[in-house]
DNA sequence: CTATAATTTCAGTAATTACTGAAAATTCAG
DNA sequence: CTGAATTTTCAGTAATTACTGAAATTATAG
């Protein structure tokens, strides 16, 4: 196992970057081995192309099996585990993110939901709670809204990320005809994400 | 400067989420002090209430002001520095979002556009630059995207979020008038993802 | 200017996190 | 079963990162 520069040049940098996002370099860099490798690895492979003991190895793998980041298969006649990225890197992008949600989105939203719930002794923590429900509920219409754009075919999404602001548009045409028709211009599902005292209903 | 127990917690959940992302404990517990607080504080009153030493808060405050996550301000009378945290929780969002693309995706992009330049000279290093290639697609084109929605009022963005994937409901009409116009029947079958059987309300 | 208040810097140290090698546990061919 | 191959665990150590106090720097009131 001898990587390319160009390979080198890849894994090093993923390194860095995985370090940067709260993952550690071992792991940014043996998950970008993975990823750009043609065949599946075992353990043995990795640890000597990177140049990191067997342990670290196995650890690290540990790690990105806990992301869903990596495939596991046995080749025929040989006992040991082979390692791979999935290949779709859509896939890999929303499982990621999906991950991030569930550790740390969803303990963050438990968190403020509870804190709301209490009721303020004094005007310290109403100010407190208010910025709160203001944090709270951003990251909560942010969660839903990637919760339902998760769903979607890669096409779909990259056809409408490809569309960019030009959805709105779309949108704006939807808001006169409605104002026109005379009735509120917002309402949405948005009902359930529901806006409380602050905010009157608003057509711009 | 005494916490009560509600920001006293909140200030806690945000230096440990904080260091999951890449920043440290004390510098997150530094911004959600600063984000909850209905008043500007000095240095001294942060290290106070937060038990860290001057020195400390210097250094996370000047952190902060790198990601420009702080405002400063002078009171009448008083010669030190009064930090804030903006109040607009979208604005925060997309400065941090902003910030960090600069840091870490643009120079991603950059080094994998560079790696995509050579030539390759073998057949490793043709398969290392088609994975490459597309990361760097994904990668840009929610750059892109990102650049895009940046532009939006607030309002709109959050109105887009809110229609979730029924903005897809658009193009999906679209691509059928297309079909009918005897086009190629490309890409999106975005629908058999999970296409509810009936029309959706526009509004309730 | 000068004196003092306020802030920053930075070398040293503490705390945390990453990594290793040896040993234990697991797996599986024979 | 047995024993060799493979993987995992974990205590110890290395490396990194965070934090402090003292000293230096900067700002400003008088």
């Amino acid at each position: 196992m001898n990587l390319t520069p160009l390979a080198q040049n890849f894994v090093l940098h993923f390194g860095e970057m995985g370090s940067r996002w709260g993952i550690n370099r071992t792991v940014g860099q043996i998950y970008a081995l993975l990823y750009v490798s043609e065949r599946p690895l075992n353990a043995d492979e990795i640890a000597e192309a990177l140049n990191f003991s067997r342990s670290n190895v196995s650890m690290g793998l540990k790690e990105l099996e806990s992301w869903r980041l990596t495939k596991l298969q046995h080749l025929p006649n040989d006992r040991r585990e082979y390692f791979s990225a999935p290949e779709d890197v859509w896939a890999i992008f929303r499982t990621l993110a999906e991950e991030r949600r569930k550790r740390e989105i969803d303990p963050t939203l438990s968190m403020l939901r509870d804190a709301l719930m209490a009721t303020p002794t004094n005007d310290e923590d109403r100010h407190v709670q208010q910025r709160m429900k203001a944090m709270h509920d951003l990251i909560e219409m942010a969660t839903m809204w990637f919760n339902d754009v998760q769903k979607l075919e890669p096409e779909t999404l990259q056809q409408l990320m490809k569309m960019g602001t030009r959805v709105t548009k779309f949108l704006e045409m939807k808001d006169k005809l409605k104002v026109v028709a005379g009735g509120r211009a917002t309402s949405t599902r948005a009902a359930d994400a529901e806006t409380p005292s602050t905010q009157p209903p608003q057509s711009n």
